[in-house]
DNA sequence: GTTCTTATTGAGATTGAATCTCAAATGAGA
DNA sequence: TCTCATTTGAGATTCAATCTCAATAAGAAC
């Protein structure tokens, strides 16, 4: 997490009159420092590891925030778990998702979302957002046998 | 639910060693006659309107088998419910979503298809299936204030 | 720094879709 | 018709997420 990065999280609690406290930017950094896409029980976890207490409640909260706010993404890939990742630098991009491993990966294809906007328009739809997943084997799961007990 | 799509559940049925029973054929064909994508819930209270006494646990349990041998199709748009469509015809589609009132729309594009297998050739990934959804304000909605309260 | 007000926190309770449990009922092969 | 493994139904359980509420703390005003 930069310095600007924590502004920016500052101006939208300020903006928003709500409190900067220490558990929000515990919150705020551990999700910054981190590239994976992970759950809120994972984020969690991850600040009780490193001695931060804050409350599965308080990560709950704050990631609502964050995610009202456009500081985090979030996505959904069918398992009734919400997975978070930074959105700092905020470029668009959709995933690819291994389903044995869980593995996911970003990509970005101008041409879809041309074609997205088509469809949108073809159907009279104001286009708002969009939700584009692969589900497939990765290189490493495709190459390792699964074991068999 | 033409008599050939009942043969074809019966068929499975058999081949898995599953029993026939009027409940999981009542479940099948609510299914079969309707073409919107609903919820089990929906299905169940559907059942119980046309006094078919079906359970909860059964409908759920019926959903599981029909979508595990392809006799229907899943989605899940993000609210934690999978939201059932039958399959009768097959055809691979992604959907449209009206985020004010729900509306489902399904469309298909042969475009999107060759770019998803070139995306995921790329990053090495085998396809399985994808998840494509575009969520927007649909014509109706666009042109209806929004009611305050 | 002190006071005051209001938002926030934490712990546990609650929600709701989906799944599980188990006794009673039932399909279907012999 | 008999037998037995499968299925059903009702309610209990699961689990992520949300809600409740008393205690705590941010931060504005002075």
């Amino acid at each position: 997490m930069t310095d600007s990065e924590l502004e920016k999280f500052k101006k939208v609690l300020k903006d928003e009159n709500l409190k900067l406290t220490p558990q929000r930017v515990e919150v705020f950094r551990e999700v910054c420092n981190s590239d994976e896409h992970r759950e809120a029980e994972e984020i969690y976890l991850a600040l009780r590891k490193r001695d931060i207490n804050v409350s599965r409640s308080t990560v709950y909260r704050t990631m609502d925030i964050l995610y009202k706010y456009d500081l985090v993404q979030r996505m959904d890939i069918g398992d009734g778990k919400w997975r978070y990742e930074h959105w700092l630098n905020c470029h668009q991009h959709d995933h690819l998702i291994c389903i044995r491993c869980g593995t996911i990966v970003e990509f970005i294809n101008a041409q879809i979302e041309v074609i997205q906007k088509d469809v949108a328009e073809k159907f009279n739809y104001q286009l708002v957002r969009h939700v584009h997943q692969l589900f497939g084997l990765c290189k490493q799961c495709q190459d390792t046998p699964v074991s068999v007990k």
